[in-house]
DNA sequence: GCAAGGTC
């Protein structure tokens, strides 16, 4: 019996081949540089001692596409929503070193990632495989289950195969199919019609892309920039008060907060004014704590990278790929946030031991310092969460980002592992007339995770008075004081992820390209203020996102993200079996096509827009 | 020349 195993990426066929053949494999070079060709023998239960081969696919390796007759200028823009698509071959040389392998072999095992894009790259390579041994039936197909590289895991993974999840296979290709009709159509119509009324100067050979992972990215964008600059502040009143005691002279703040109106504001502290004392009628000194952080998932990594070093996700995220490849972290690109039970964390700690910053604290940990680290919600199924597989001097690195990714993600594993901060906290409360006052206090007592995890602070604020409950007080000063609301920031690549992460825009692995394809495509740019870097959008950006607002789309607009999150439900669907894809391509397309339908008859709309915007830069 | 999703 001979079995060919592939897997979605040239690491995991090399680490798997590694763990069944016990270190013994012959490799074999495909005619791709990456993609090796690992020859051994495994004992697959129910079948015996069996010659294995096992290689990998990198990625997808066809993708979907219009005939010729449908390419750009060819046909209305409008008749992509119901055009055919074809099936191309995208890495003709992972494709047919597929088929070739799969000549010689009874049976076919799929190593993807236990995800919805793996499930279909698995049945991208059948249909590779199938080329080459039309003999192979997709019902044969043995599909492993595993979420991560841990010896006994991989072999339990190896002996009870399952088959391939043909729901999430047609839940990628709707996907698919939706994002090239919608991405295309609108594309197209869009730099059309930018083209033809000269509305904005497009480059030579420039074009006005639509996504429906960037227009909502873009819409974030434009939407918040809007709220900042049609910011109207208000004015607000509030009471503060200070007591002094033991020579310490203490504000409190009220706990209304503010109120918007002057003269009852003014009645409520006349009120108060008849009062000389105040009374303690709250003090509570309670345990507080600082919680250690979640598990490292990519979207953290990146809005921290951000956060800490001004990095972009994409330079955050290209750092921790190769740090991945040279072996030194795990595989960057993950959802999860908890530990899976069986891995082994001290091992992981101790290889940190011999750093000259940290090795101490990571010795500390395992001299019974250790804690369990804090479970997250989020599980891709796939990967374990971002932590670091090997020891290396940050001299060695290549460059200030691999260094400080390196850094990041080695704090951050043995902050998981640590004790919380634990501090106390002091809270007082005075009632003066009919009003209260608060204000409270807090002491560190245990940094724990902190002294590792500089990116966070916790400090201790000044004591309080020593006040007693049910002490009453001289009010020593009061004042009615004027304050206004102040403008929301320009969103920052950080706020950007989250919001996009929150509506299901992008993936773990897209999210940074989303970004980085609007700042190409001149519709947004970074601009750095107050050491800041902020996300604004351009005039053609605001003119795009305007011109779709002025459409009146029955809550199916083009620039927000509830259709994109709509899709997203919908081929959740699918996966559970409780829609199938025709359905859902039919209703989905449906909505972009009304949308369509719309846009092209208010292209005047669309333009006028964007004039706007263009006059009333120029004219400021 | 268009999308978004894998991975290098």
């Amino acid at each position: 019996m001979k079995i060919l195993c592939v897997a979605e990426k040239p690491s995991i066929s090399k680490a798997v081949s590694h763990i069944l053949s016990g270190g013994k494999t012959k490799v074999r070079n495909s005619r791709n540089k990456y993609v090796k060709n690992y020859d051994f023998k495994f004992d697959f239960p129910g079948v015996g001692l069996c010659d294995v081969t096992m290689t990998s696919v990198m990625g997808h390796i066809t993708n979907i596409d219009f005939p010729t007759q449908f390419s750009w200028g060819r046909c209305n823009p409008g008749r992509l929503f119901d055009a055919p698509t074809i099936d191309n071959v995208s890495n003709k040389e992972v494709y047919e070193n597929i088929s070739n392998e799969a000549r010689r072999c009874n049976r076919l095992m799929i190593w993807t990632d236990c995800d919805r894009e793996g499930e279909f790259i698995g049945h991208e390579i059948f249909s590779a495989a199938v080329k080459g041994n039309p003999s192979l039936r997709v019902e044969d197909i043995w599909r492993s289950q595993f979420s991560h590289l841990e010896r006994s895991h991989i072999l339990q993974a190896a002996r009870n195969p399952i088959r391939l999840d043909m729901n999430s296979v047609h839940a990628v290709r709707c996907r698919m199919e939706i994002d090239l009709r919608v991405g295309a159509s609108f594309t197209r119509f869009l730099t059309d019609l930018y083209r033809r009324t000269q509305v904005f100067p497009l480059e030579k050979g420039g074009f006005i892309s639509y996504g429906t992972c960037q227009f909502p990215t873009l819409g974030f964008v434009v939407d918040r920039y809007n709220r900042v600059k049609r910011f109207i502040p208000e004015k607000f009143w509030y009471i503060s008060i200070t007591v002094k005691k033991d020579n310490k002279t203490e504000t409190f703040h009220w706990t209304k907060n503010h109120v918007f109106d002057r003269l009852y504001l003014a009645l409520i502290y006349q009120n108060c004014l008849k009062n000389d004392n105040a009374e303690v009628v709250q003090l509570i000194e309670r345990p507080t704590s600082k919680y250690r952080p979640l598990p490292l998932t990519t979207v953290e990594l990146q809005k921290n990278c951000s956060m800490y070093f001004k990095m972009s996700a994409k330079r955050a995220l290209d750092a921790a790929e190769k740090l991945y490849n040279k072996g030194f972290l795990s595989y960057p690109r993950t959802e999860t946030d908890r530990f899976p039970p069986t891995m082994d964390l001290k091992a992981v700690i101790q290889k940190q031991t011999q750093n000259s910053t940290w090795g101490q604290y990571a010795s500390e940990l395992l001299n019974g310092k250790f804690r369990s680290p804090r479970a997250g919600s989020h599980d891709d199924k796939a990967h374990p969460p971002i932590h670091p597989v090997n020891f290396v001097k940050l001299e060695m690195l290549d460059n200030a980002d691999e260094k400080k990714v390196y850094e990041l993600v080695v704090r951050r594993f043995l902050a998981c592992c640590s004790e919380d901060a634990k501090g106390k906290e002091t809270k007082i409360s005075l009632r003066w007339g009919a009003e209260e006052f608060t204000n409270s206090a807090i002491v560190v007592l245990e940094r724990n995770f902190l002294d590792v995890y500089p990116y966070m602070t916790w400090k201790s604020t000044t004591p309080l008075p020593p006040l007693l409950k049910g002490e009453t007080i001289k009010v020593a000063s009061s004042v009615m004081k004027e304050g206004k609301t102040s403008p929301p920031q320009h969103m920052t690549e950080s706020e950007l992820i989250a919001l996009m992460d929150a509506n299901g825009i992008g993936t773990d692995a897209t999210i940074a390209e989303h970004i980085d394809k609007i700042i190409s495509r001149g519709y947004v740019v970074k601009v750095r203020k107050n050491k800041n870097d902020f996300i604004i959008p351009s005039e053609l950006g605001m003119g795009l996102i305007e011109g779709f607002n002025d459409l009146e789309f029955d809550n199916l607009s083009l620039s927000k993200p509830f259709l994109r999150k709509r899709l997203e439900n919908c081929l959740q669907e699918i996966v559970s079996g409780t829609k199938v894809k025709e359905q859902v391509v039919q209703e989905i397309i449906f909505l972009y096509k009304q949308a369509f339908g719309l846009s092209a008859q208010n292209s005047t709309k669309l333009i006028a827009a964007c004039r706007r915007i263009m006059d009333a830069n120029s004219s400021t």
